[in-house]
DNA sequence: CGCACAAAAGCAAATAATTTGCCTTAGTGA
DNA sequence: TCACTAAGGCAAATTATTTGCTTTTGTGCG
């Protein structure tokens, strides 16, 4: 009565996938995500509502599925200067992906289930990039931060503040990136 | 075609509000949450099913509100010796209740709402029992964090990791706090 | 005290979404 | 090429949601 398991790599499957993973992409960027139905993304897609259902389940897991895809990065961390400002570049350009509406909008979609494959997806994006930047920096021989400690003090505090209060300013993440630096220990 | 506002405090309203509460509660101690429906909710509390549409606008606001009333603290820290004591040992259990399956439920349903009001709500309930912790240690005179610094570095990590990745056991907690200490600033 | 008002609830019909059983199609591998 | 299987289509049945209209219930005023 459902049949849902990670599709053959070229077939019909595939096919559908991308087709609704497009169709929701597309009518979030155009209309208001409370008007978006499986109806509705199912006639873009030119697939049956059923088969929406069956694959993913209902509304909030497609969602979720669409917004862990699309919080995937796109690439490596810009080569700025030194290590440290490749991971303020970086950084900073998180953060206003993140704190952006449609940024808010993919976390909160992907936290919203309550299967946290699709949240944990995302953590690993994100320690992939940091390990990207940590590697730099260690092969250049410059002083850096672990992942654990940037995990813990800067992304941390950034998506907390993005999903619990108001977004944090560039000051702030700056802040946050100076006071895990191996250098800049000293402080009250 | 639909009135919800803040509800006077001692009518009607405030009785339904109540009884649907109450309904949610019941329900999502007893049964699968996948299994809750509004109709089911209606039934349970003694009100038509579009009252609730009326003042909630749908299943995940009711469940947001609920999740955001249930994280509503209950009393003060508890007092157990200096103030980094109060503070470990109110950390802790706040680690671990929102770690738990249904905190970790209250913490998405909250968070699955474009509005973020409930979101915030809980927000502001942890920086209350902190600043009483910090009210406190400043009455002993005892070197205490700030607040944004208990929240950006031990809050926040916490919540972060419960959310996208594995909960933080009790030794990494701990660690967070030593690190935001006045004291302990020493550290590679 | 009782009356008029407004806000919110009930009811029920209309609409829309979801589930499901059964059938068809398209890839896969022998 | 053929049989097999996984996944999609279709349509009927079921549930949830929306909505217009009516009724109830608290509130404040005379």
């Amino acid at each position: 009565m459902s049949y849902r398991e990670n599709p053959r790599p070229g077939g019909r499957s595939a096919r559908v996938q991308v087709a609704v993973h497009q169709s929701v992409r597309d009518m979030l960027a155009t209309m208001d995500r409370a008007d978006i139905t499986i109806p509705l993304i199912a006639q873009r897609a030119n697939v049956t509502p059923s088969t929406i259902y069956r694959r993913w389940g209902g509304l909030q897991e497609l969602l979720a599925d669409v917004a862990a895809s699309r919080l995937q990065p796109e690439g490596e961390p810009a080569r700025i200067g030194s290590a440290r400002e490749d991971l303020e570049a970086w950084v900073e350009q998180y953060a206003d992906e993140m704190a952006s509406g449609v940024g808010r909008q993919l976390l909160r979609d992907v936290l919203s289930v309550a299967d946290g494959a699709n949240a944990e997806k995302c953590c690993t994006y994100t320690r992939s990039q940091l390990a990207i930047l940590i590697a730099r920096a260690e092969k250049r021989g410059e002083p850096f931060p672990v992942e654990e400690e940037l995990m813990d003090h800067v992304i941390s505090p950034i998506i907390y503040r993005i999903l619990f209060d108001r977004a944090p300013g560039p000051d702030h993440v700056r802040n946050l990136i100076a006071k895990v630096m191996p250098e800049s220990v000293a402080r009250t």
